[in-house]
DNA sequence: CCAGACGTTGTT
DNA sequence: GTCTGG
DNA sequence: CCAGACGTTGTT
DNA sequence: GTCTGG
């Protein structure tokens, strides 16, 4: 589901959102087109450096291959999505739930829409912050995460997609823990029950309206222009009376 | 019991 | 390291 | 090579 | 009986 996500507004407004800075000698850099198959460097906030945003690369690496996490990642063993309700589960999450738990900073993310098996088209998903698609609100996305070498591996959270993400992402019905506002900040906290972190998987999602429209396929030619969240024509399937 | 997995879903 | 599958 | 299957998945 | 998968 949540391969492509995108943060590309200002720094300042970045950090006054989250309440945190960028720690120092991180420079941001604003990306349209964030792809997880790429293991890209993606800025979280960790259970164990709350107070600032840090860098981490997409894609956990389990504590058992933390000898070479360059080979583990190599292997394409799709650790970019943890499905939430198995968090407690999943052999190669359940020990990083526990205390290993971040915030993904977002402005966006796309999901493809199936207008018949074969034919897709990928939609830009945001909360707008005020009138303009320009201004959107950073998402605090539910992460978990190992560290190695004092890098860190992240796993963005899904969970089963509400109505509204269940007309957008139509085969596959997943959506990532979008947290709500009043309630991120105990994904952070430190050795909370089971219980309460399942809880939040089920319920934390976030209640702000979220907005989506199609996108042109260049997004999946890698382009990182602002063209690639703007909205394009809905997909017609051809008319015999065209 | 030992071998092999360990993860989730993409797309033109 | 630990679990699952054959 | 042998064991086991022998089938497919609507709609946008 | 024949094919596939391990």
């Amino acid at each position: 589901m949540c391969y492509k996500g995108s943060i590309a507004a200002e720094e300042r407004r970045i950090q006054d959102r989250v309440s945190r800075n960028f720690k120092d000698k991180i420079k941001y850099t604003p990306s349209y087109n964030i792809n997880a198959f790429a293991n890209p460097q993606i800025y979280i906030v960790a259970q164990d450096d709350p107070d600032v945003i840090n860098l981490g690369v997409w894609g956990l690496v389990p504590n058992w291959k933390t000898n070479d996490p360059k080979g583990f990642l190599s292997k394409k063993q799709y650790t970019n999505n943890a499905r939430g309700e198995d968090l407690y589960e999943t052999p190669s999450y359940k020990d990083h739930v526990v205390n290993e738990r971040c915030w993904i900073l977002f402005d966006g993310f796309f999901e493809p829409h199936y207008h018949s098996p074969k034919i897709q088209q990928p939609y830009f998903c945001y909360i707008p912050e005020g009138r303009s698609i320009s201004k959107r609100q950073i998402l605090t996305i539910a992460g978990i995460y190992s560290k190695i070498q004092d890098e860190y591996y992240v796993s963005l959270i899904t969970t089963e997609a509400n109505d509204f993400f269940s007309e957008i992402h139509n085969k596959q019905k997943r959506m990532p823990l979008v947290l709500d506002t009043s309630l991120r900040e105990k994904w952070l906290l430190k050795d909370q029950p089971k219980t309460m972190i399942l809880d939040l998987v089920a319920n934390g999602f976030t209640k702000d309206k979220f907005y989506a429209h199609p996108v042109s396929n260049q997004l999946y030619k890698g382009s990182n222009e602002e063209s690639t969240i703007r909205a394009v024509e809905p997909f017609q399937s051809p008319s015999l009376f065209n």
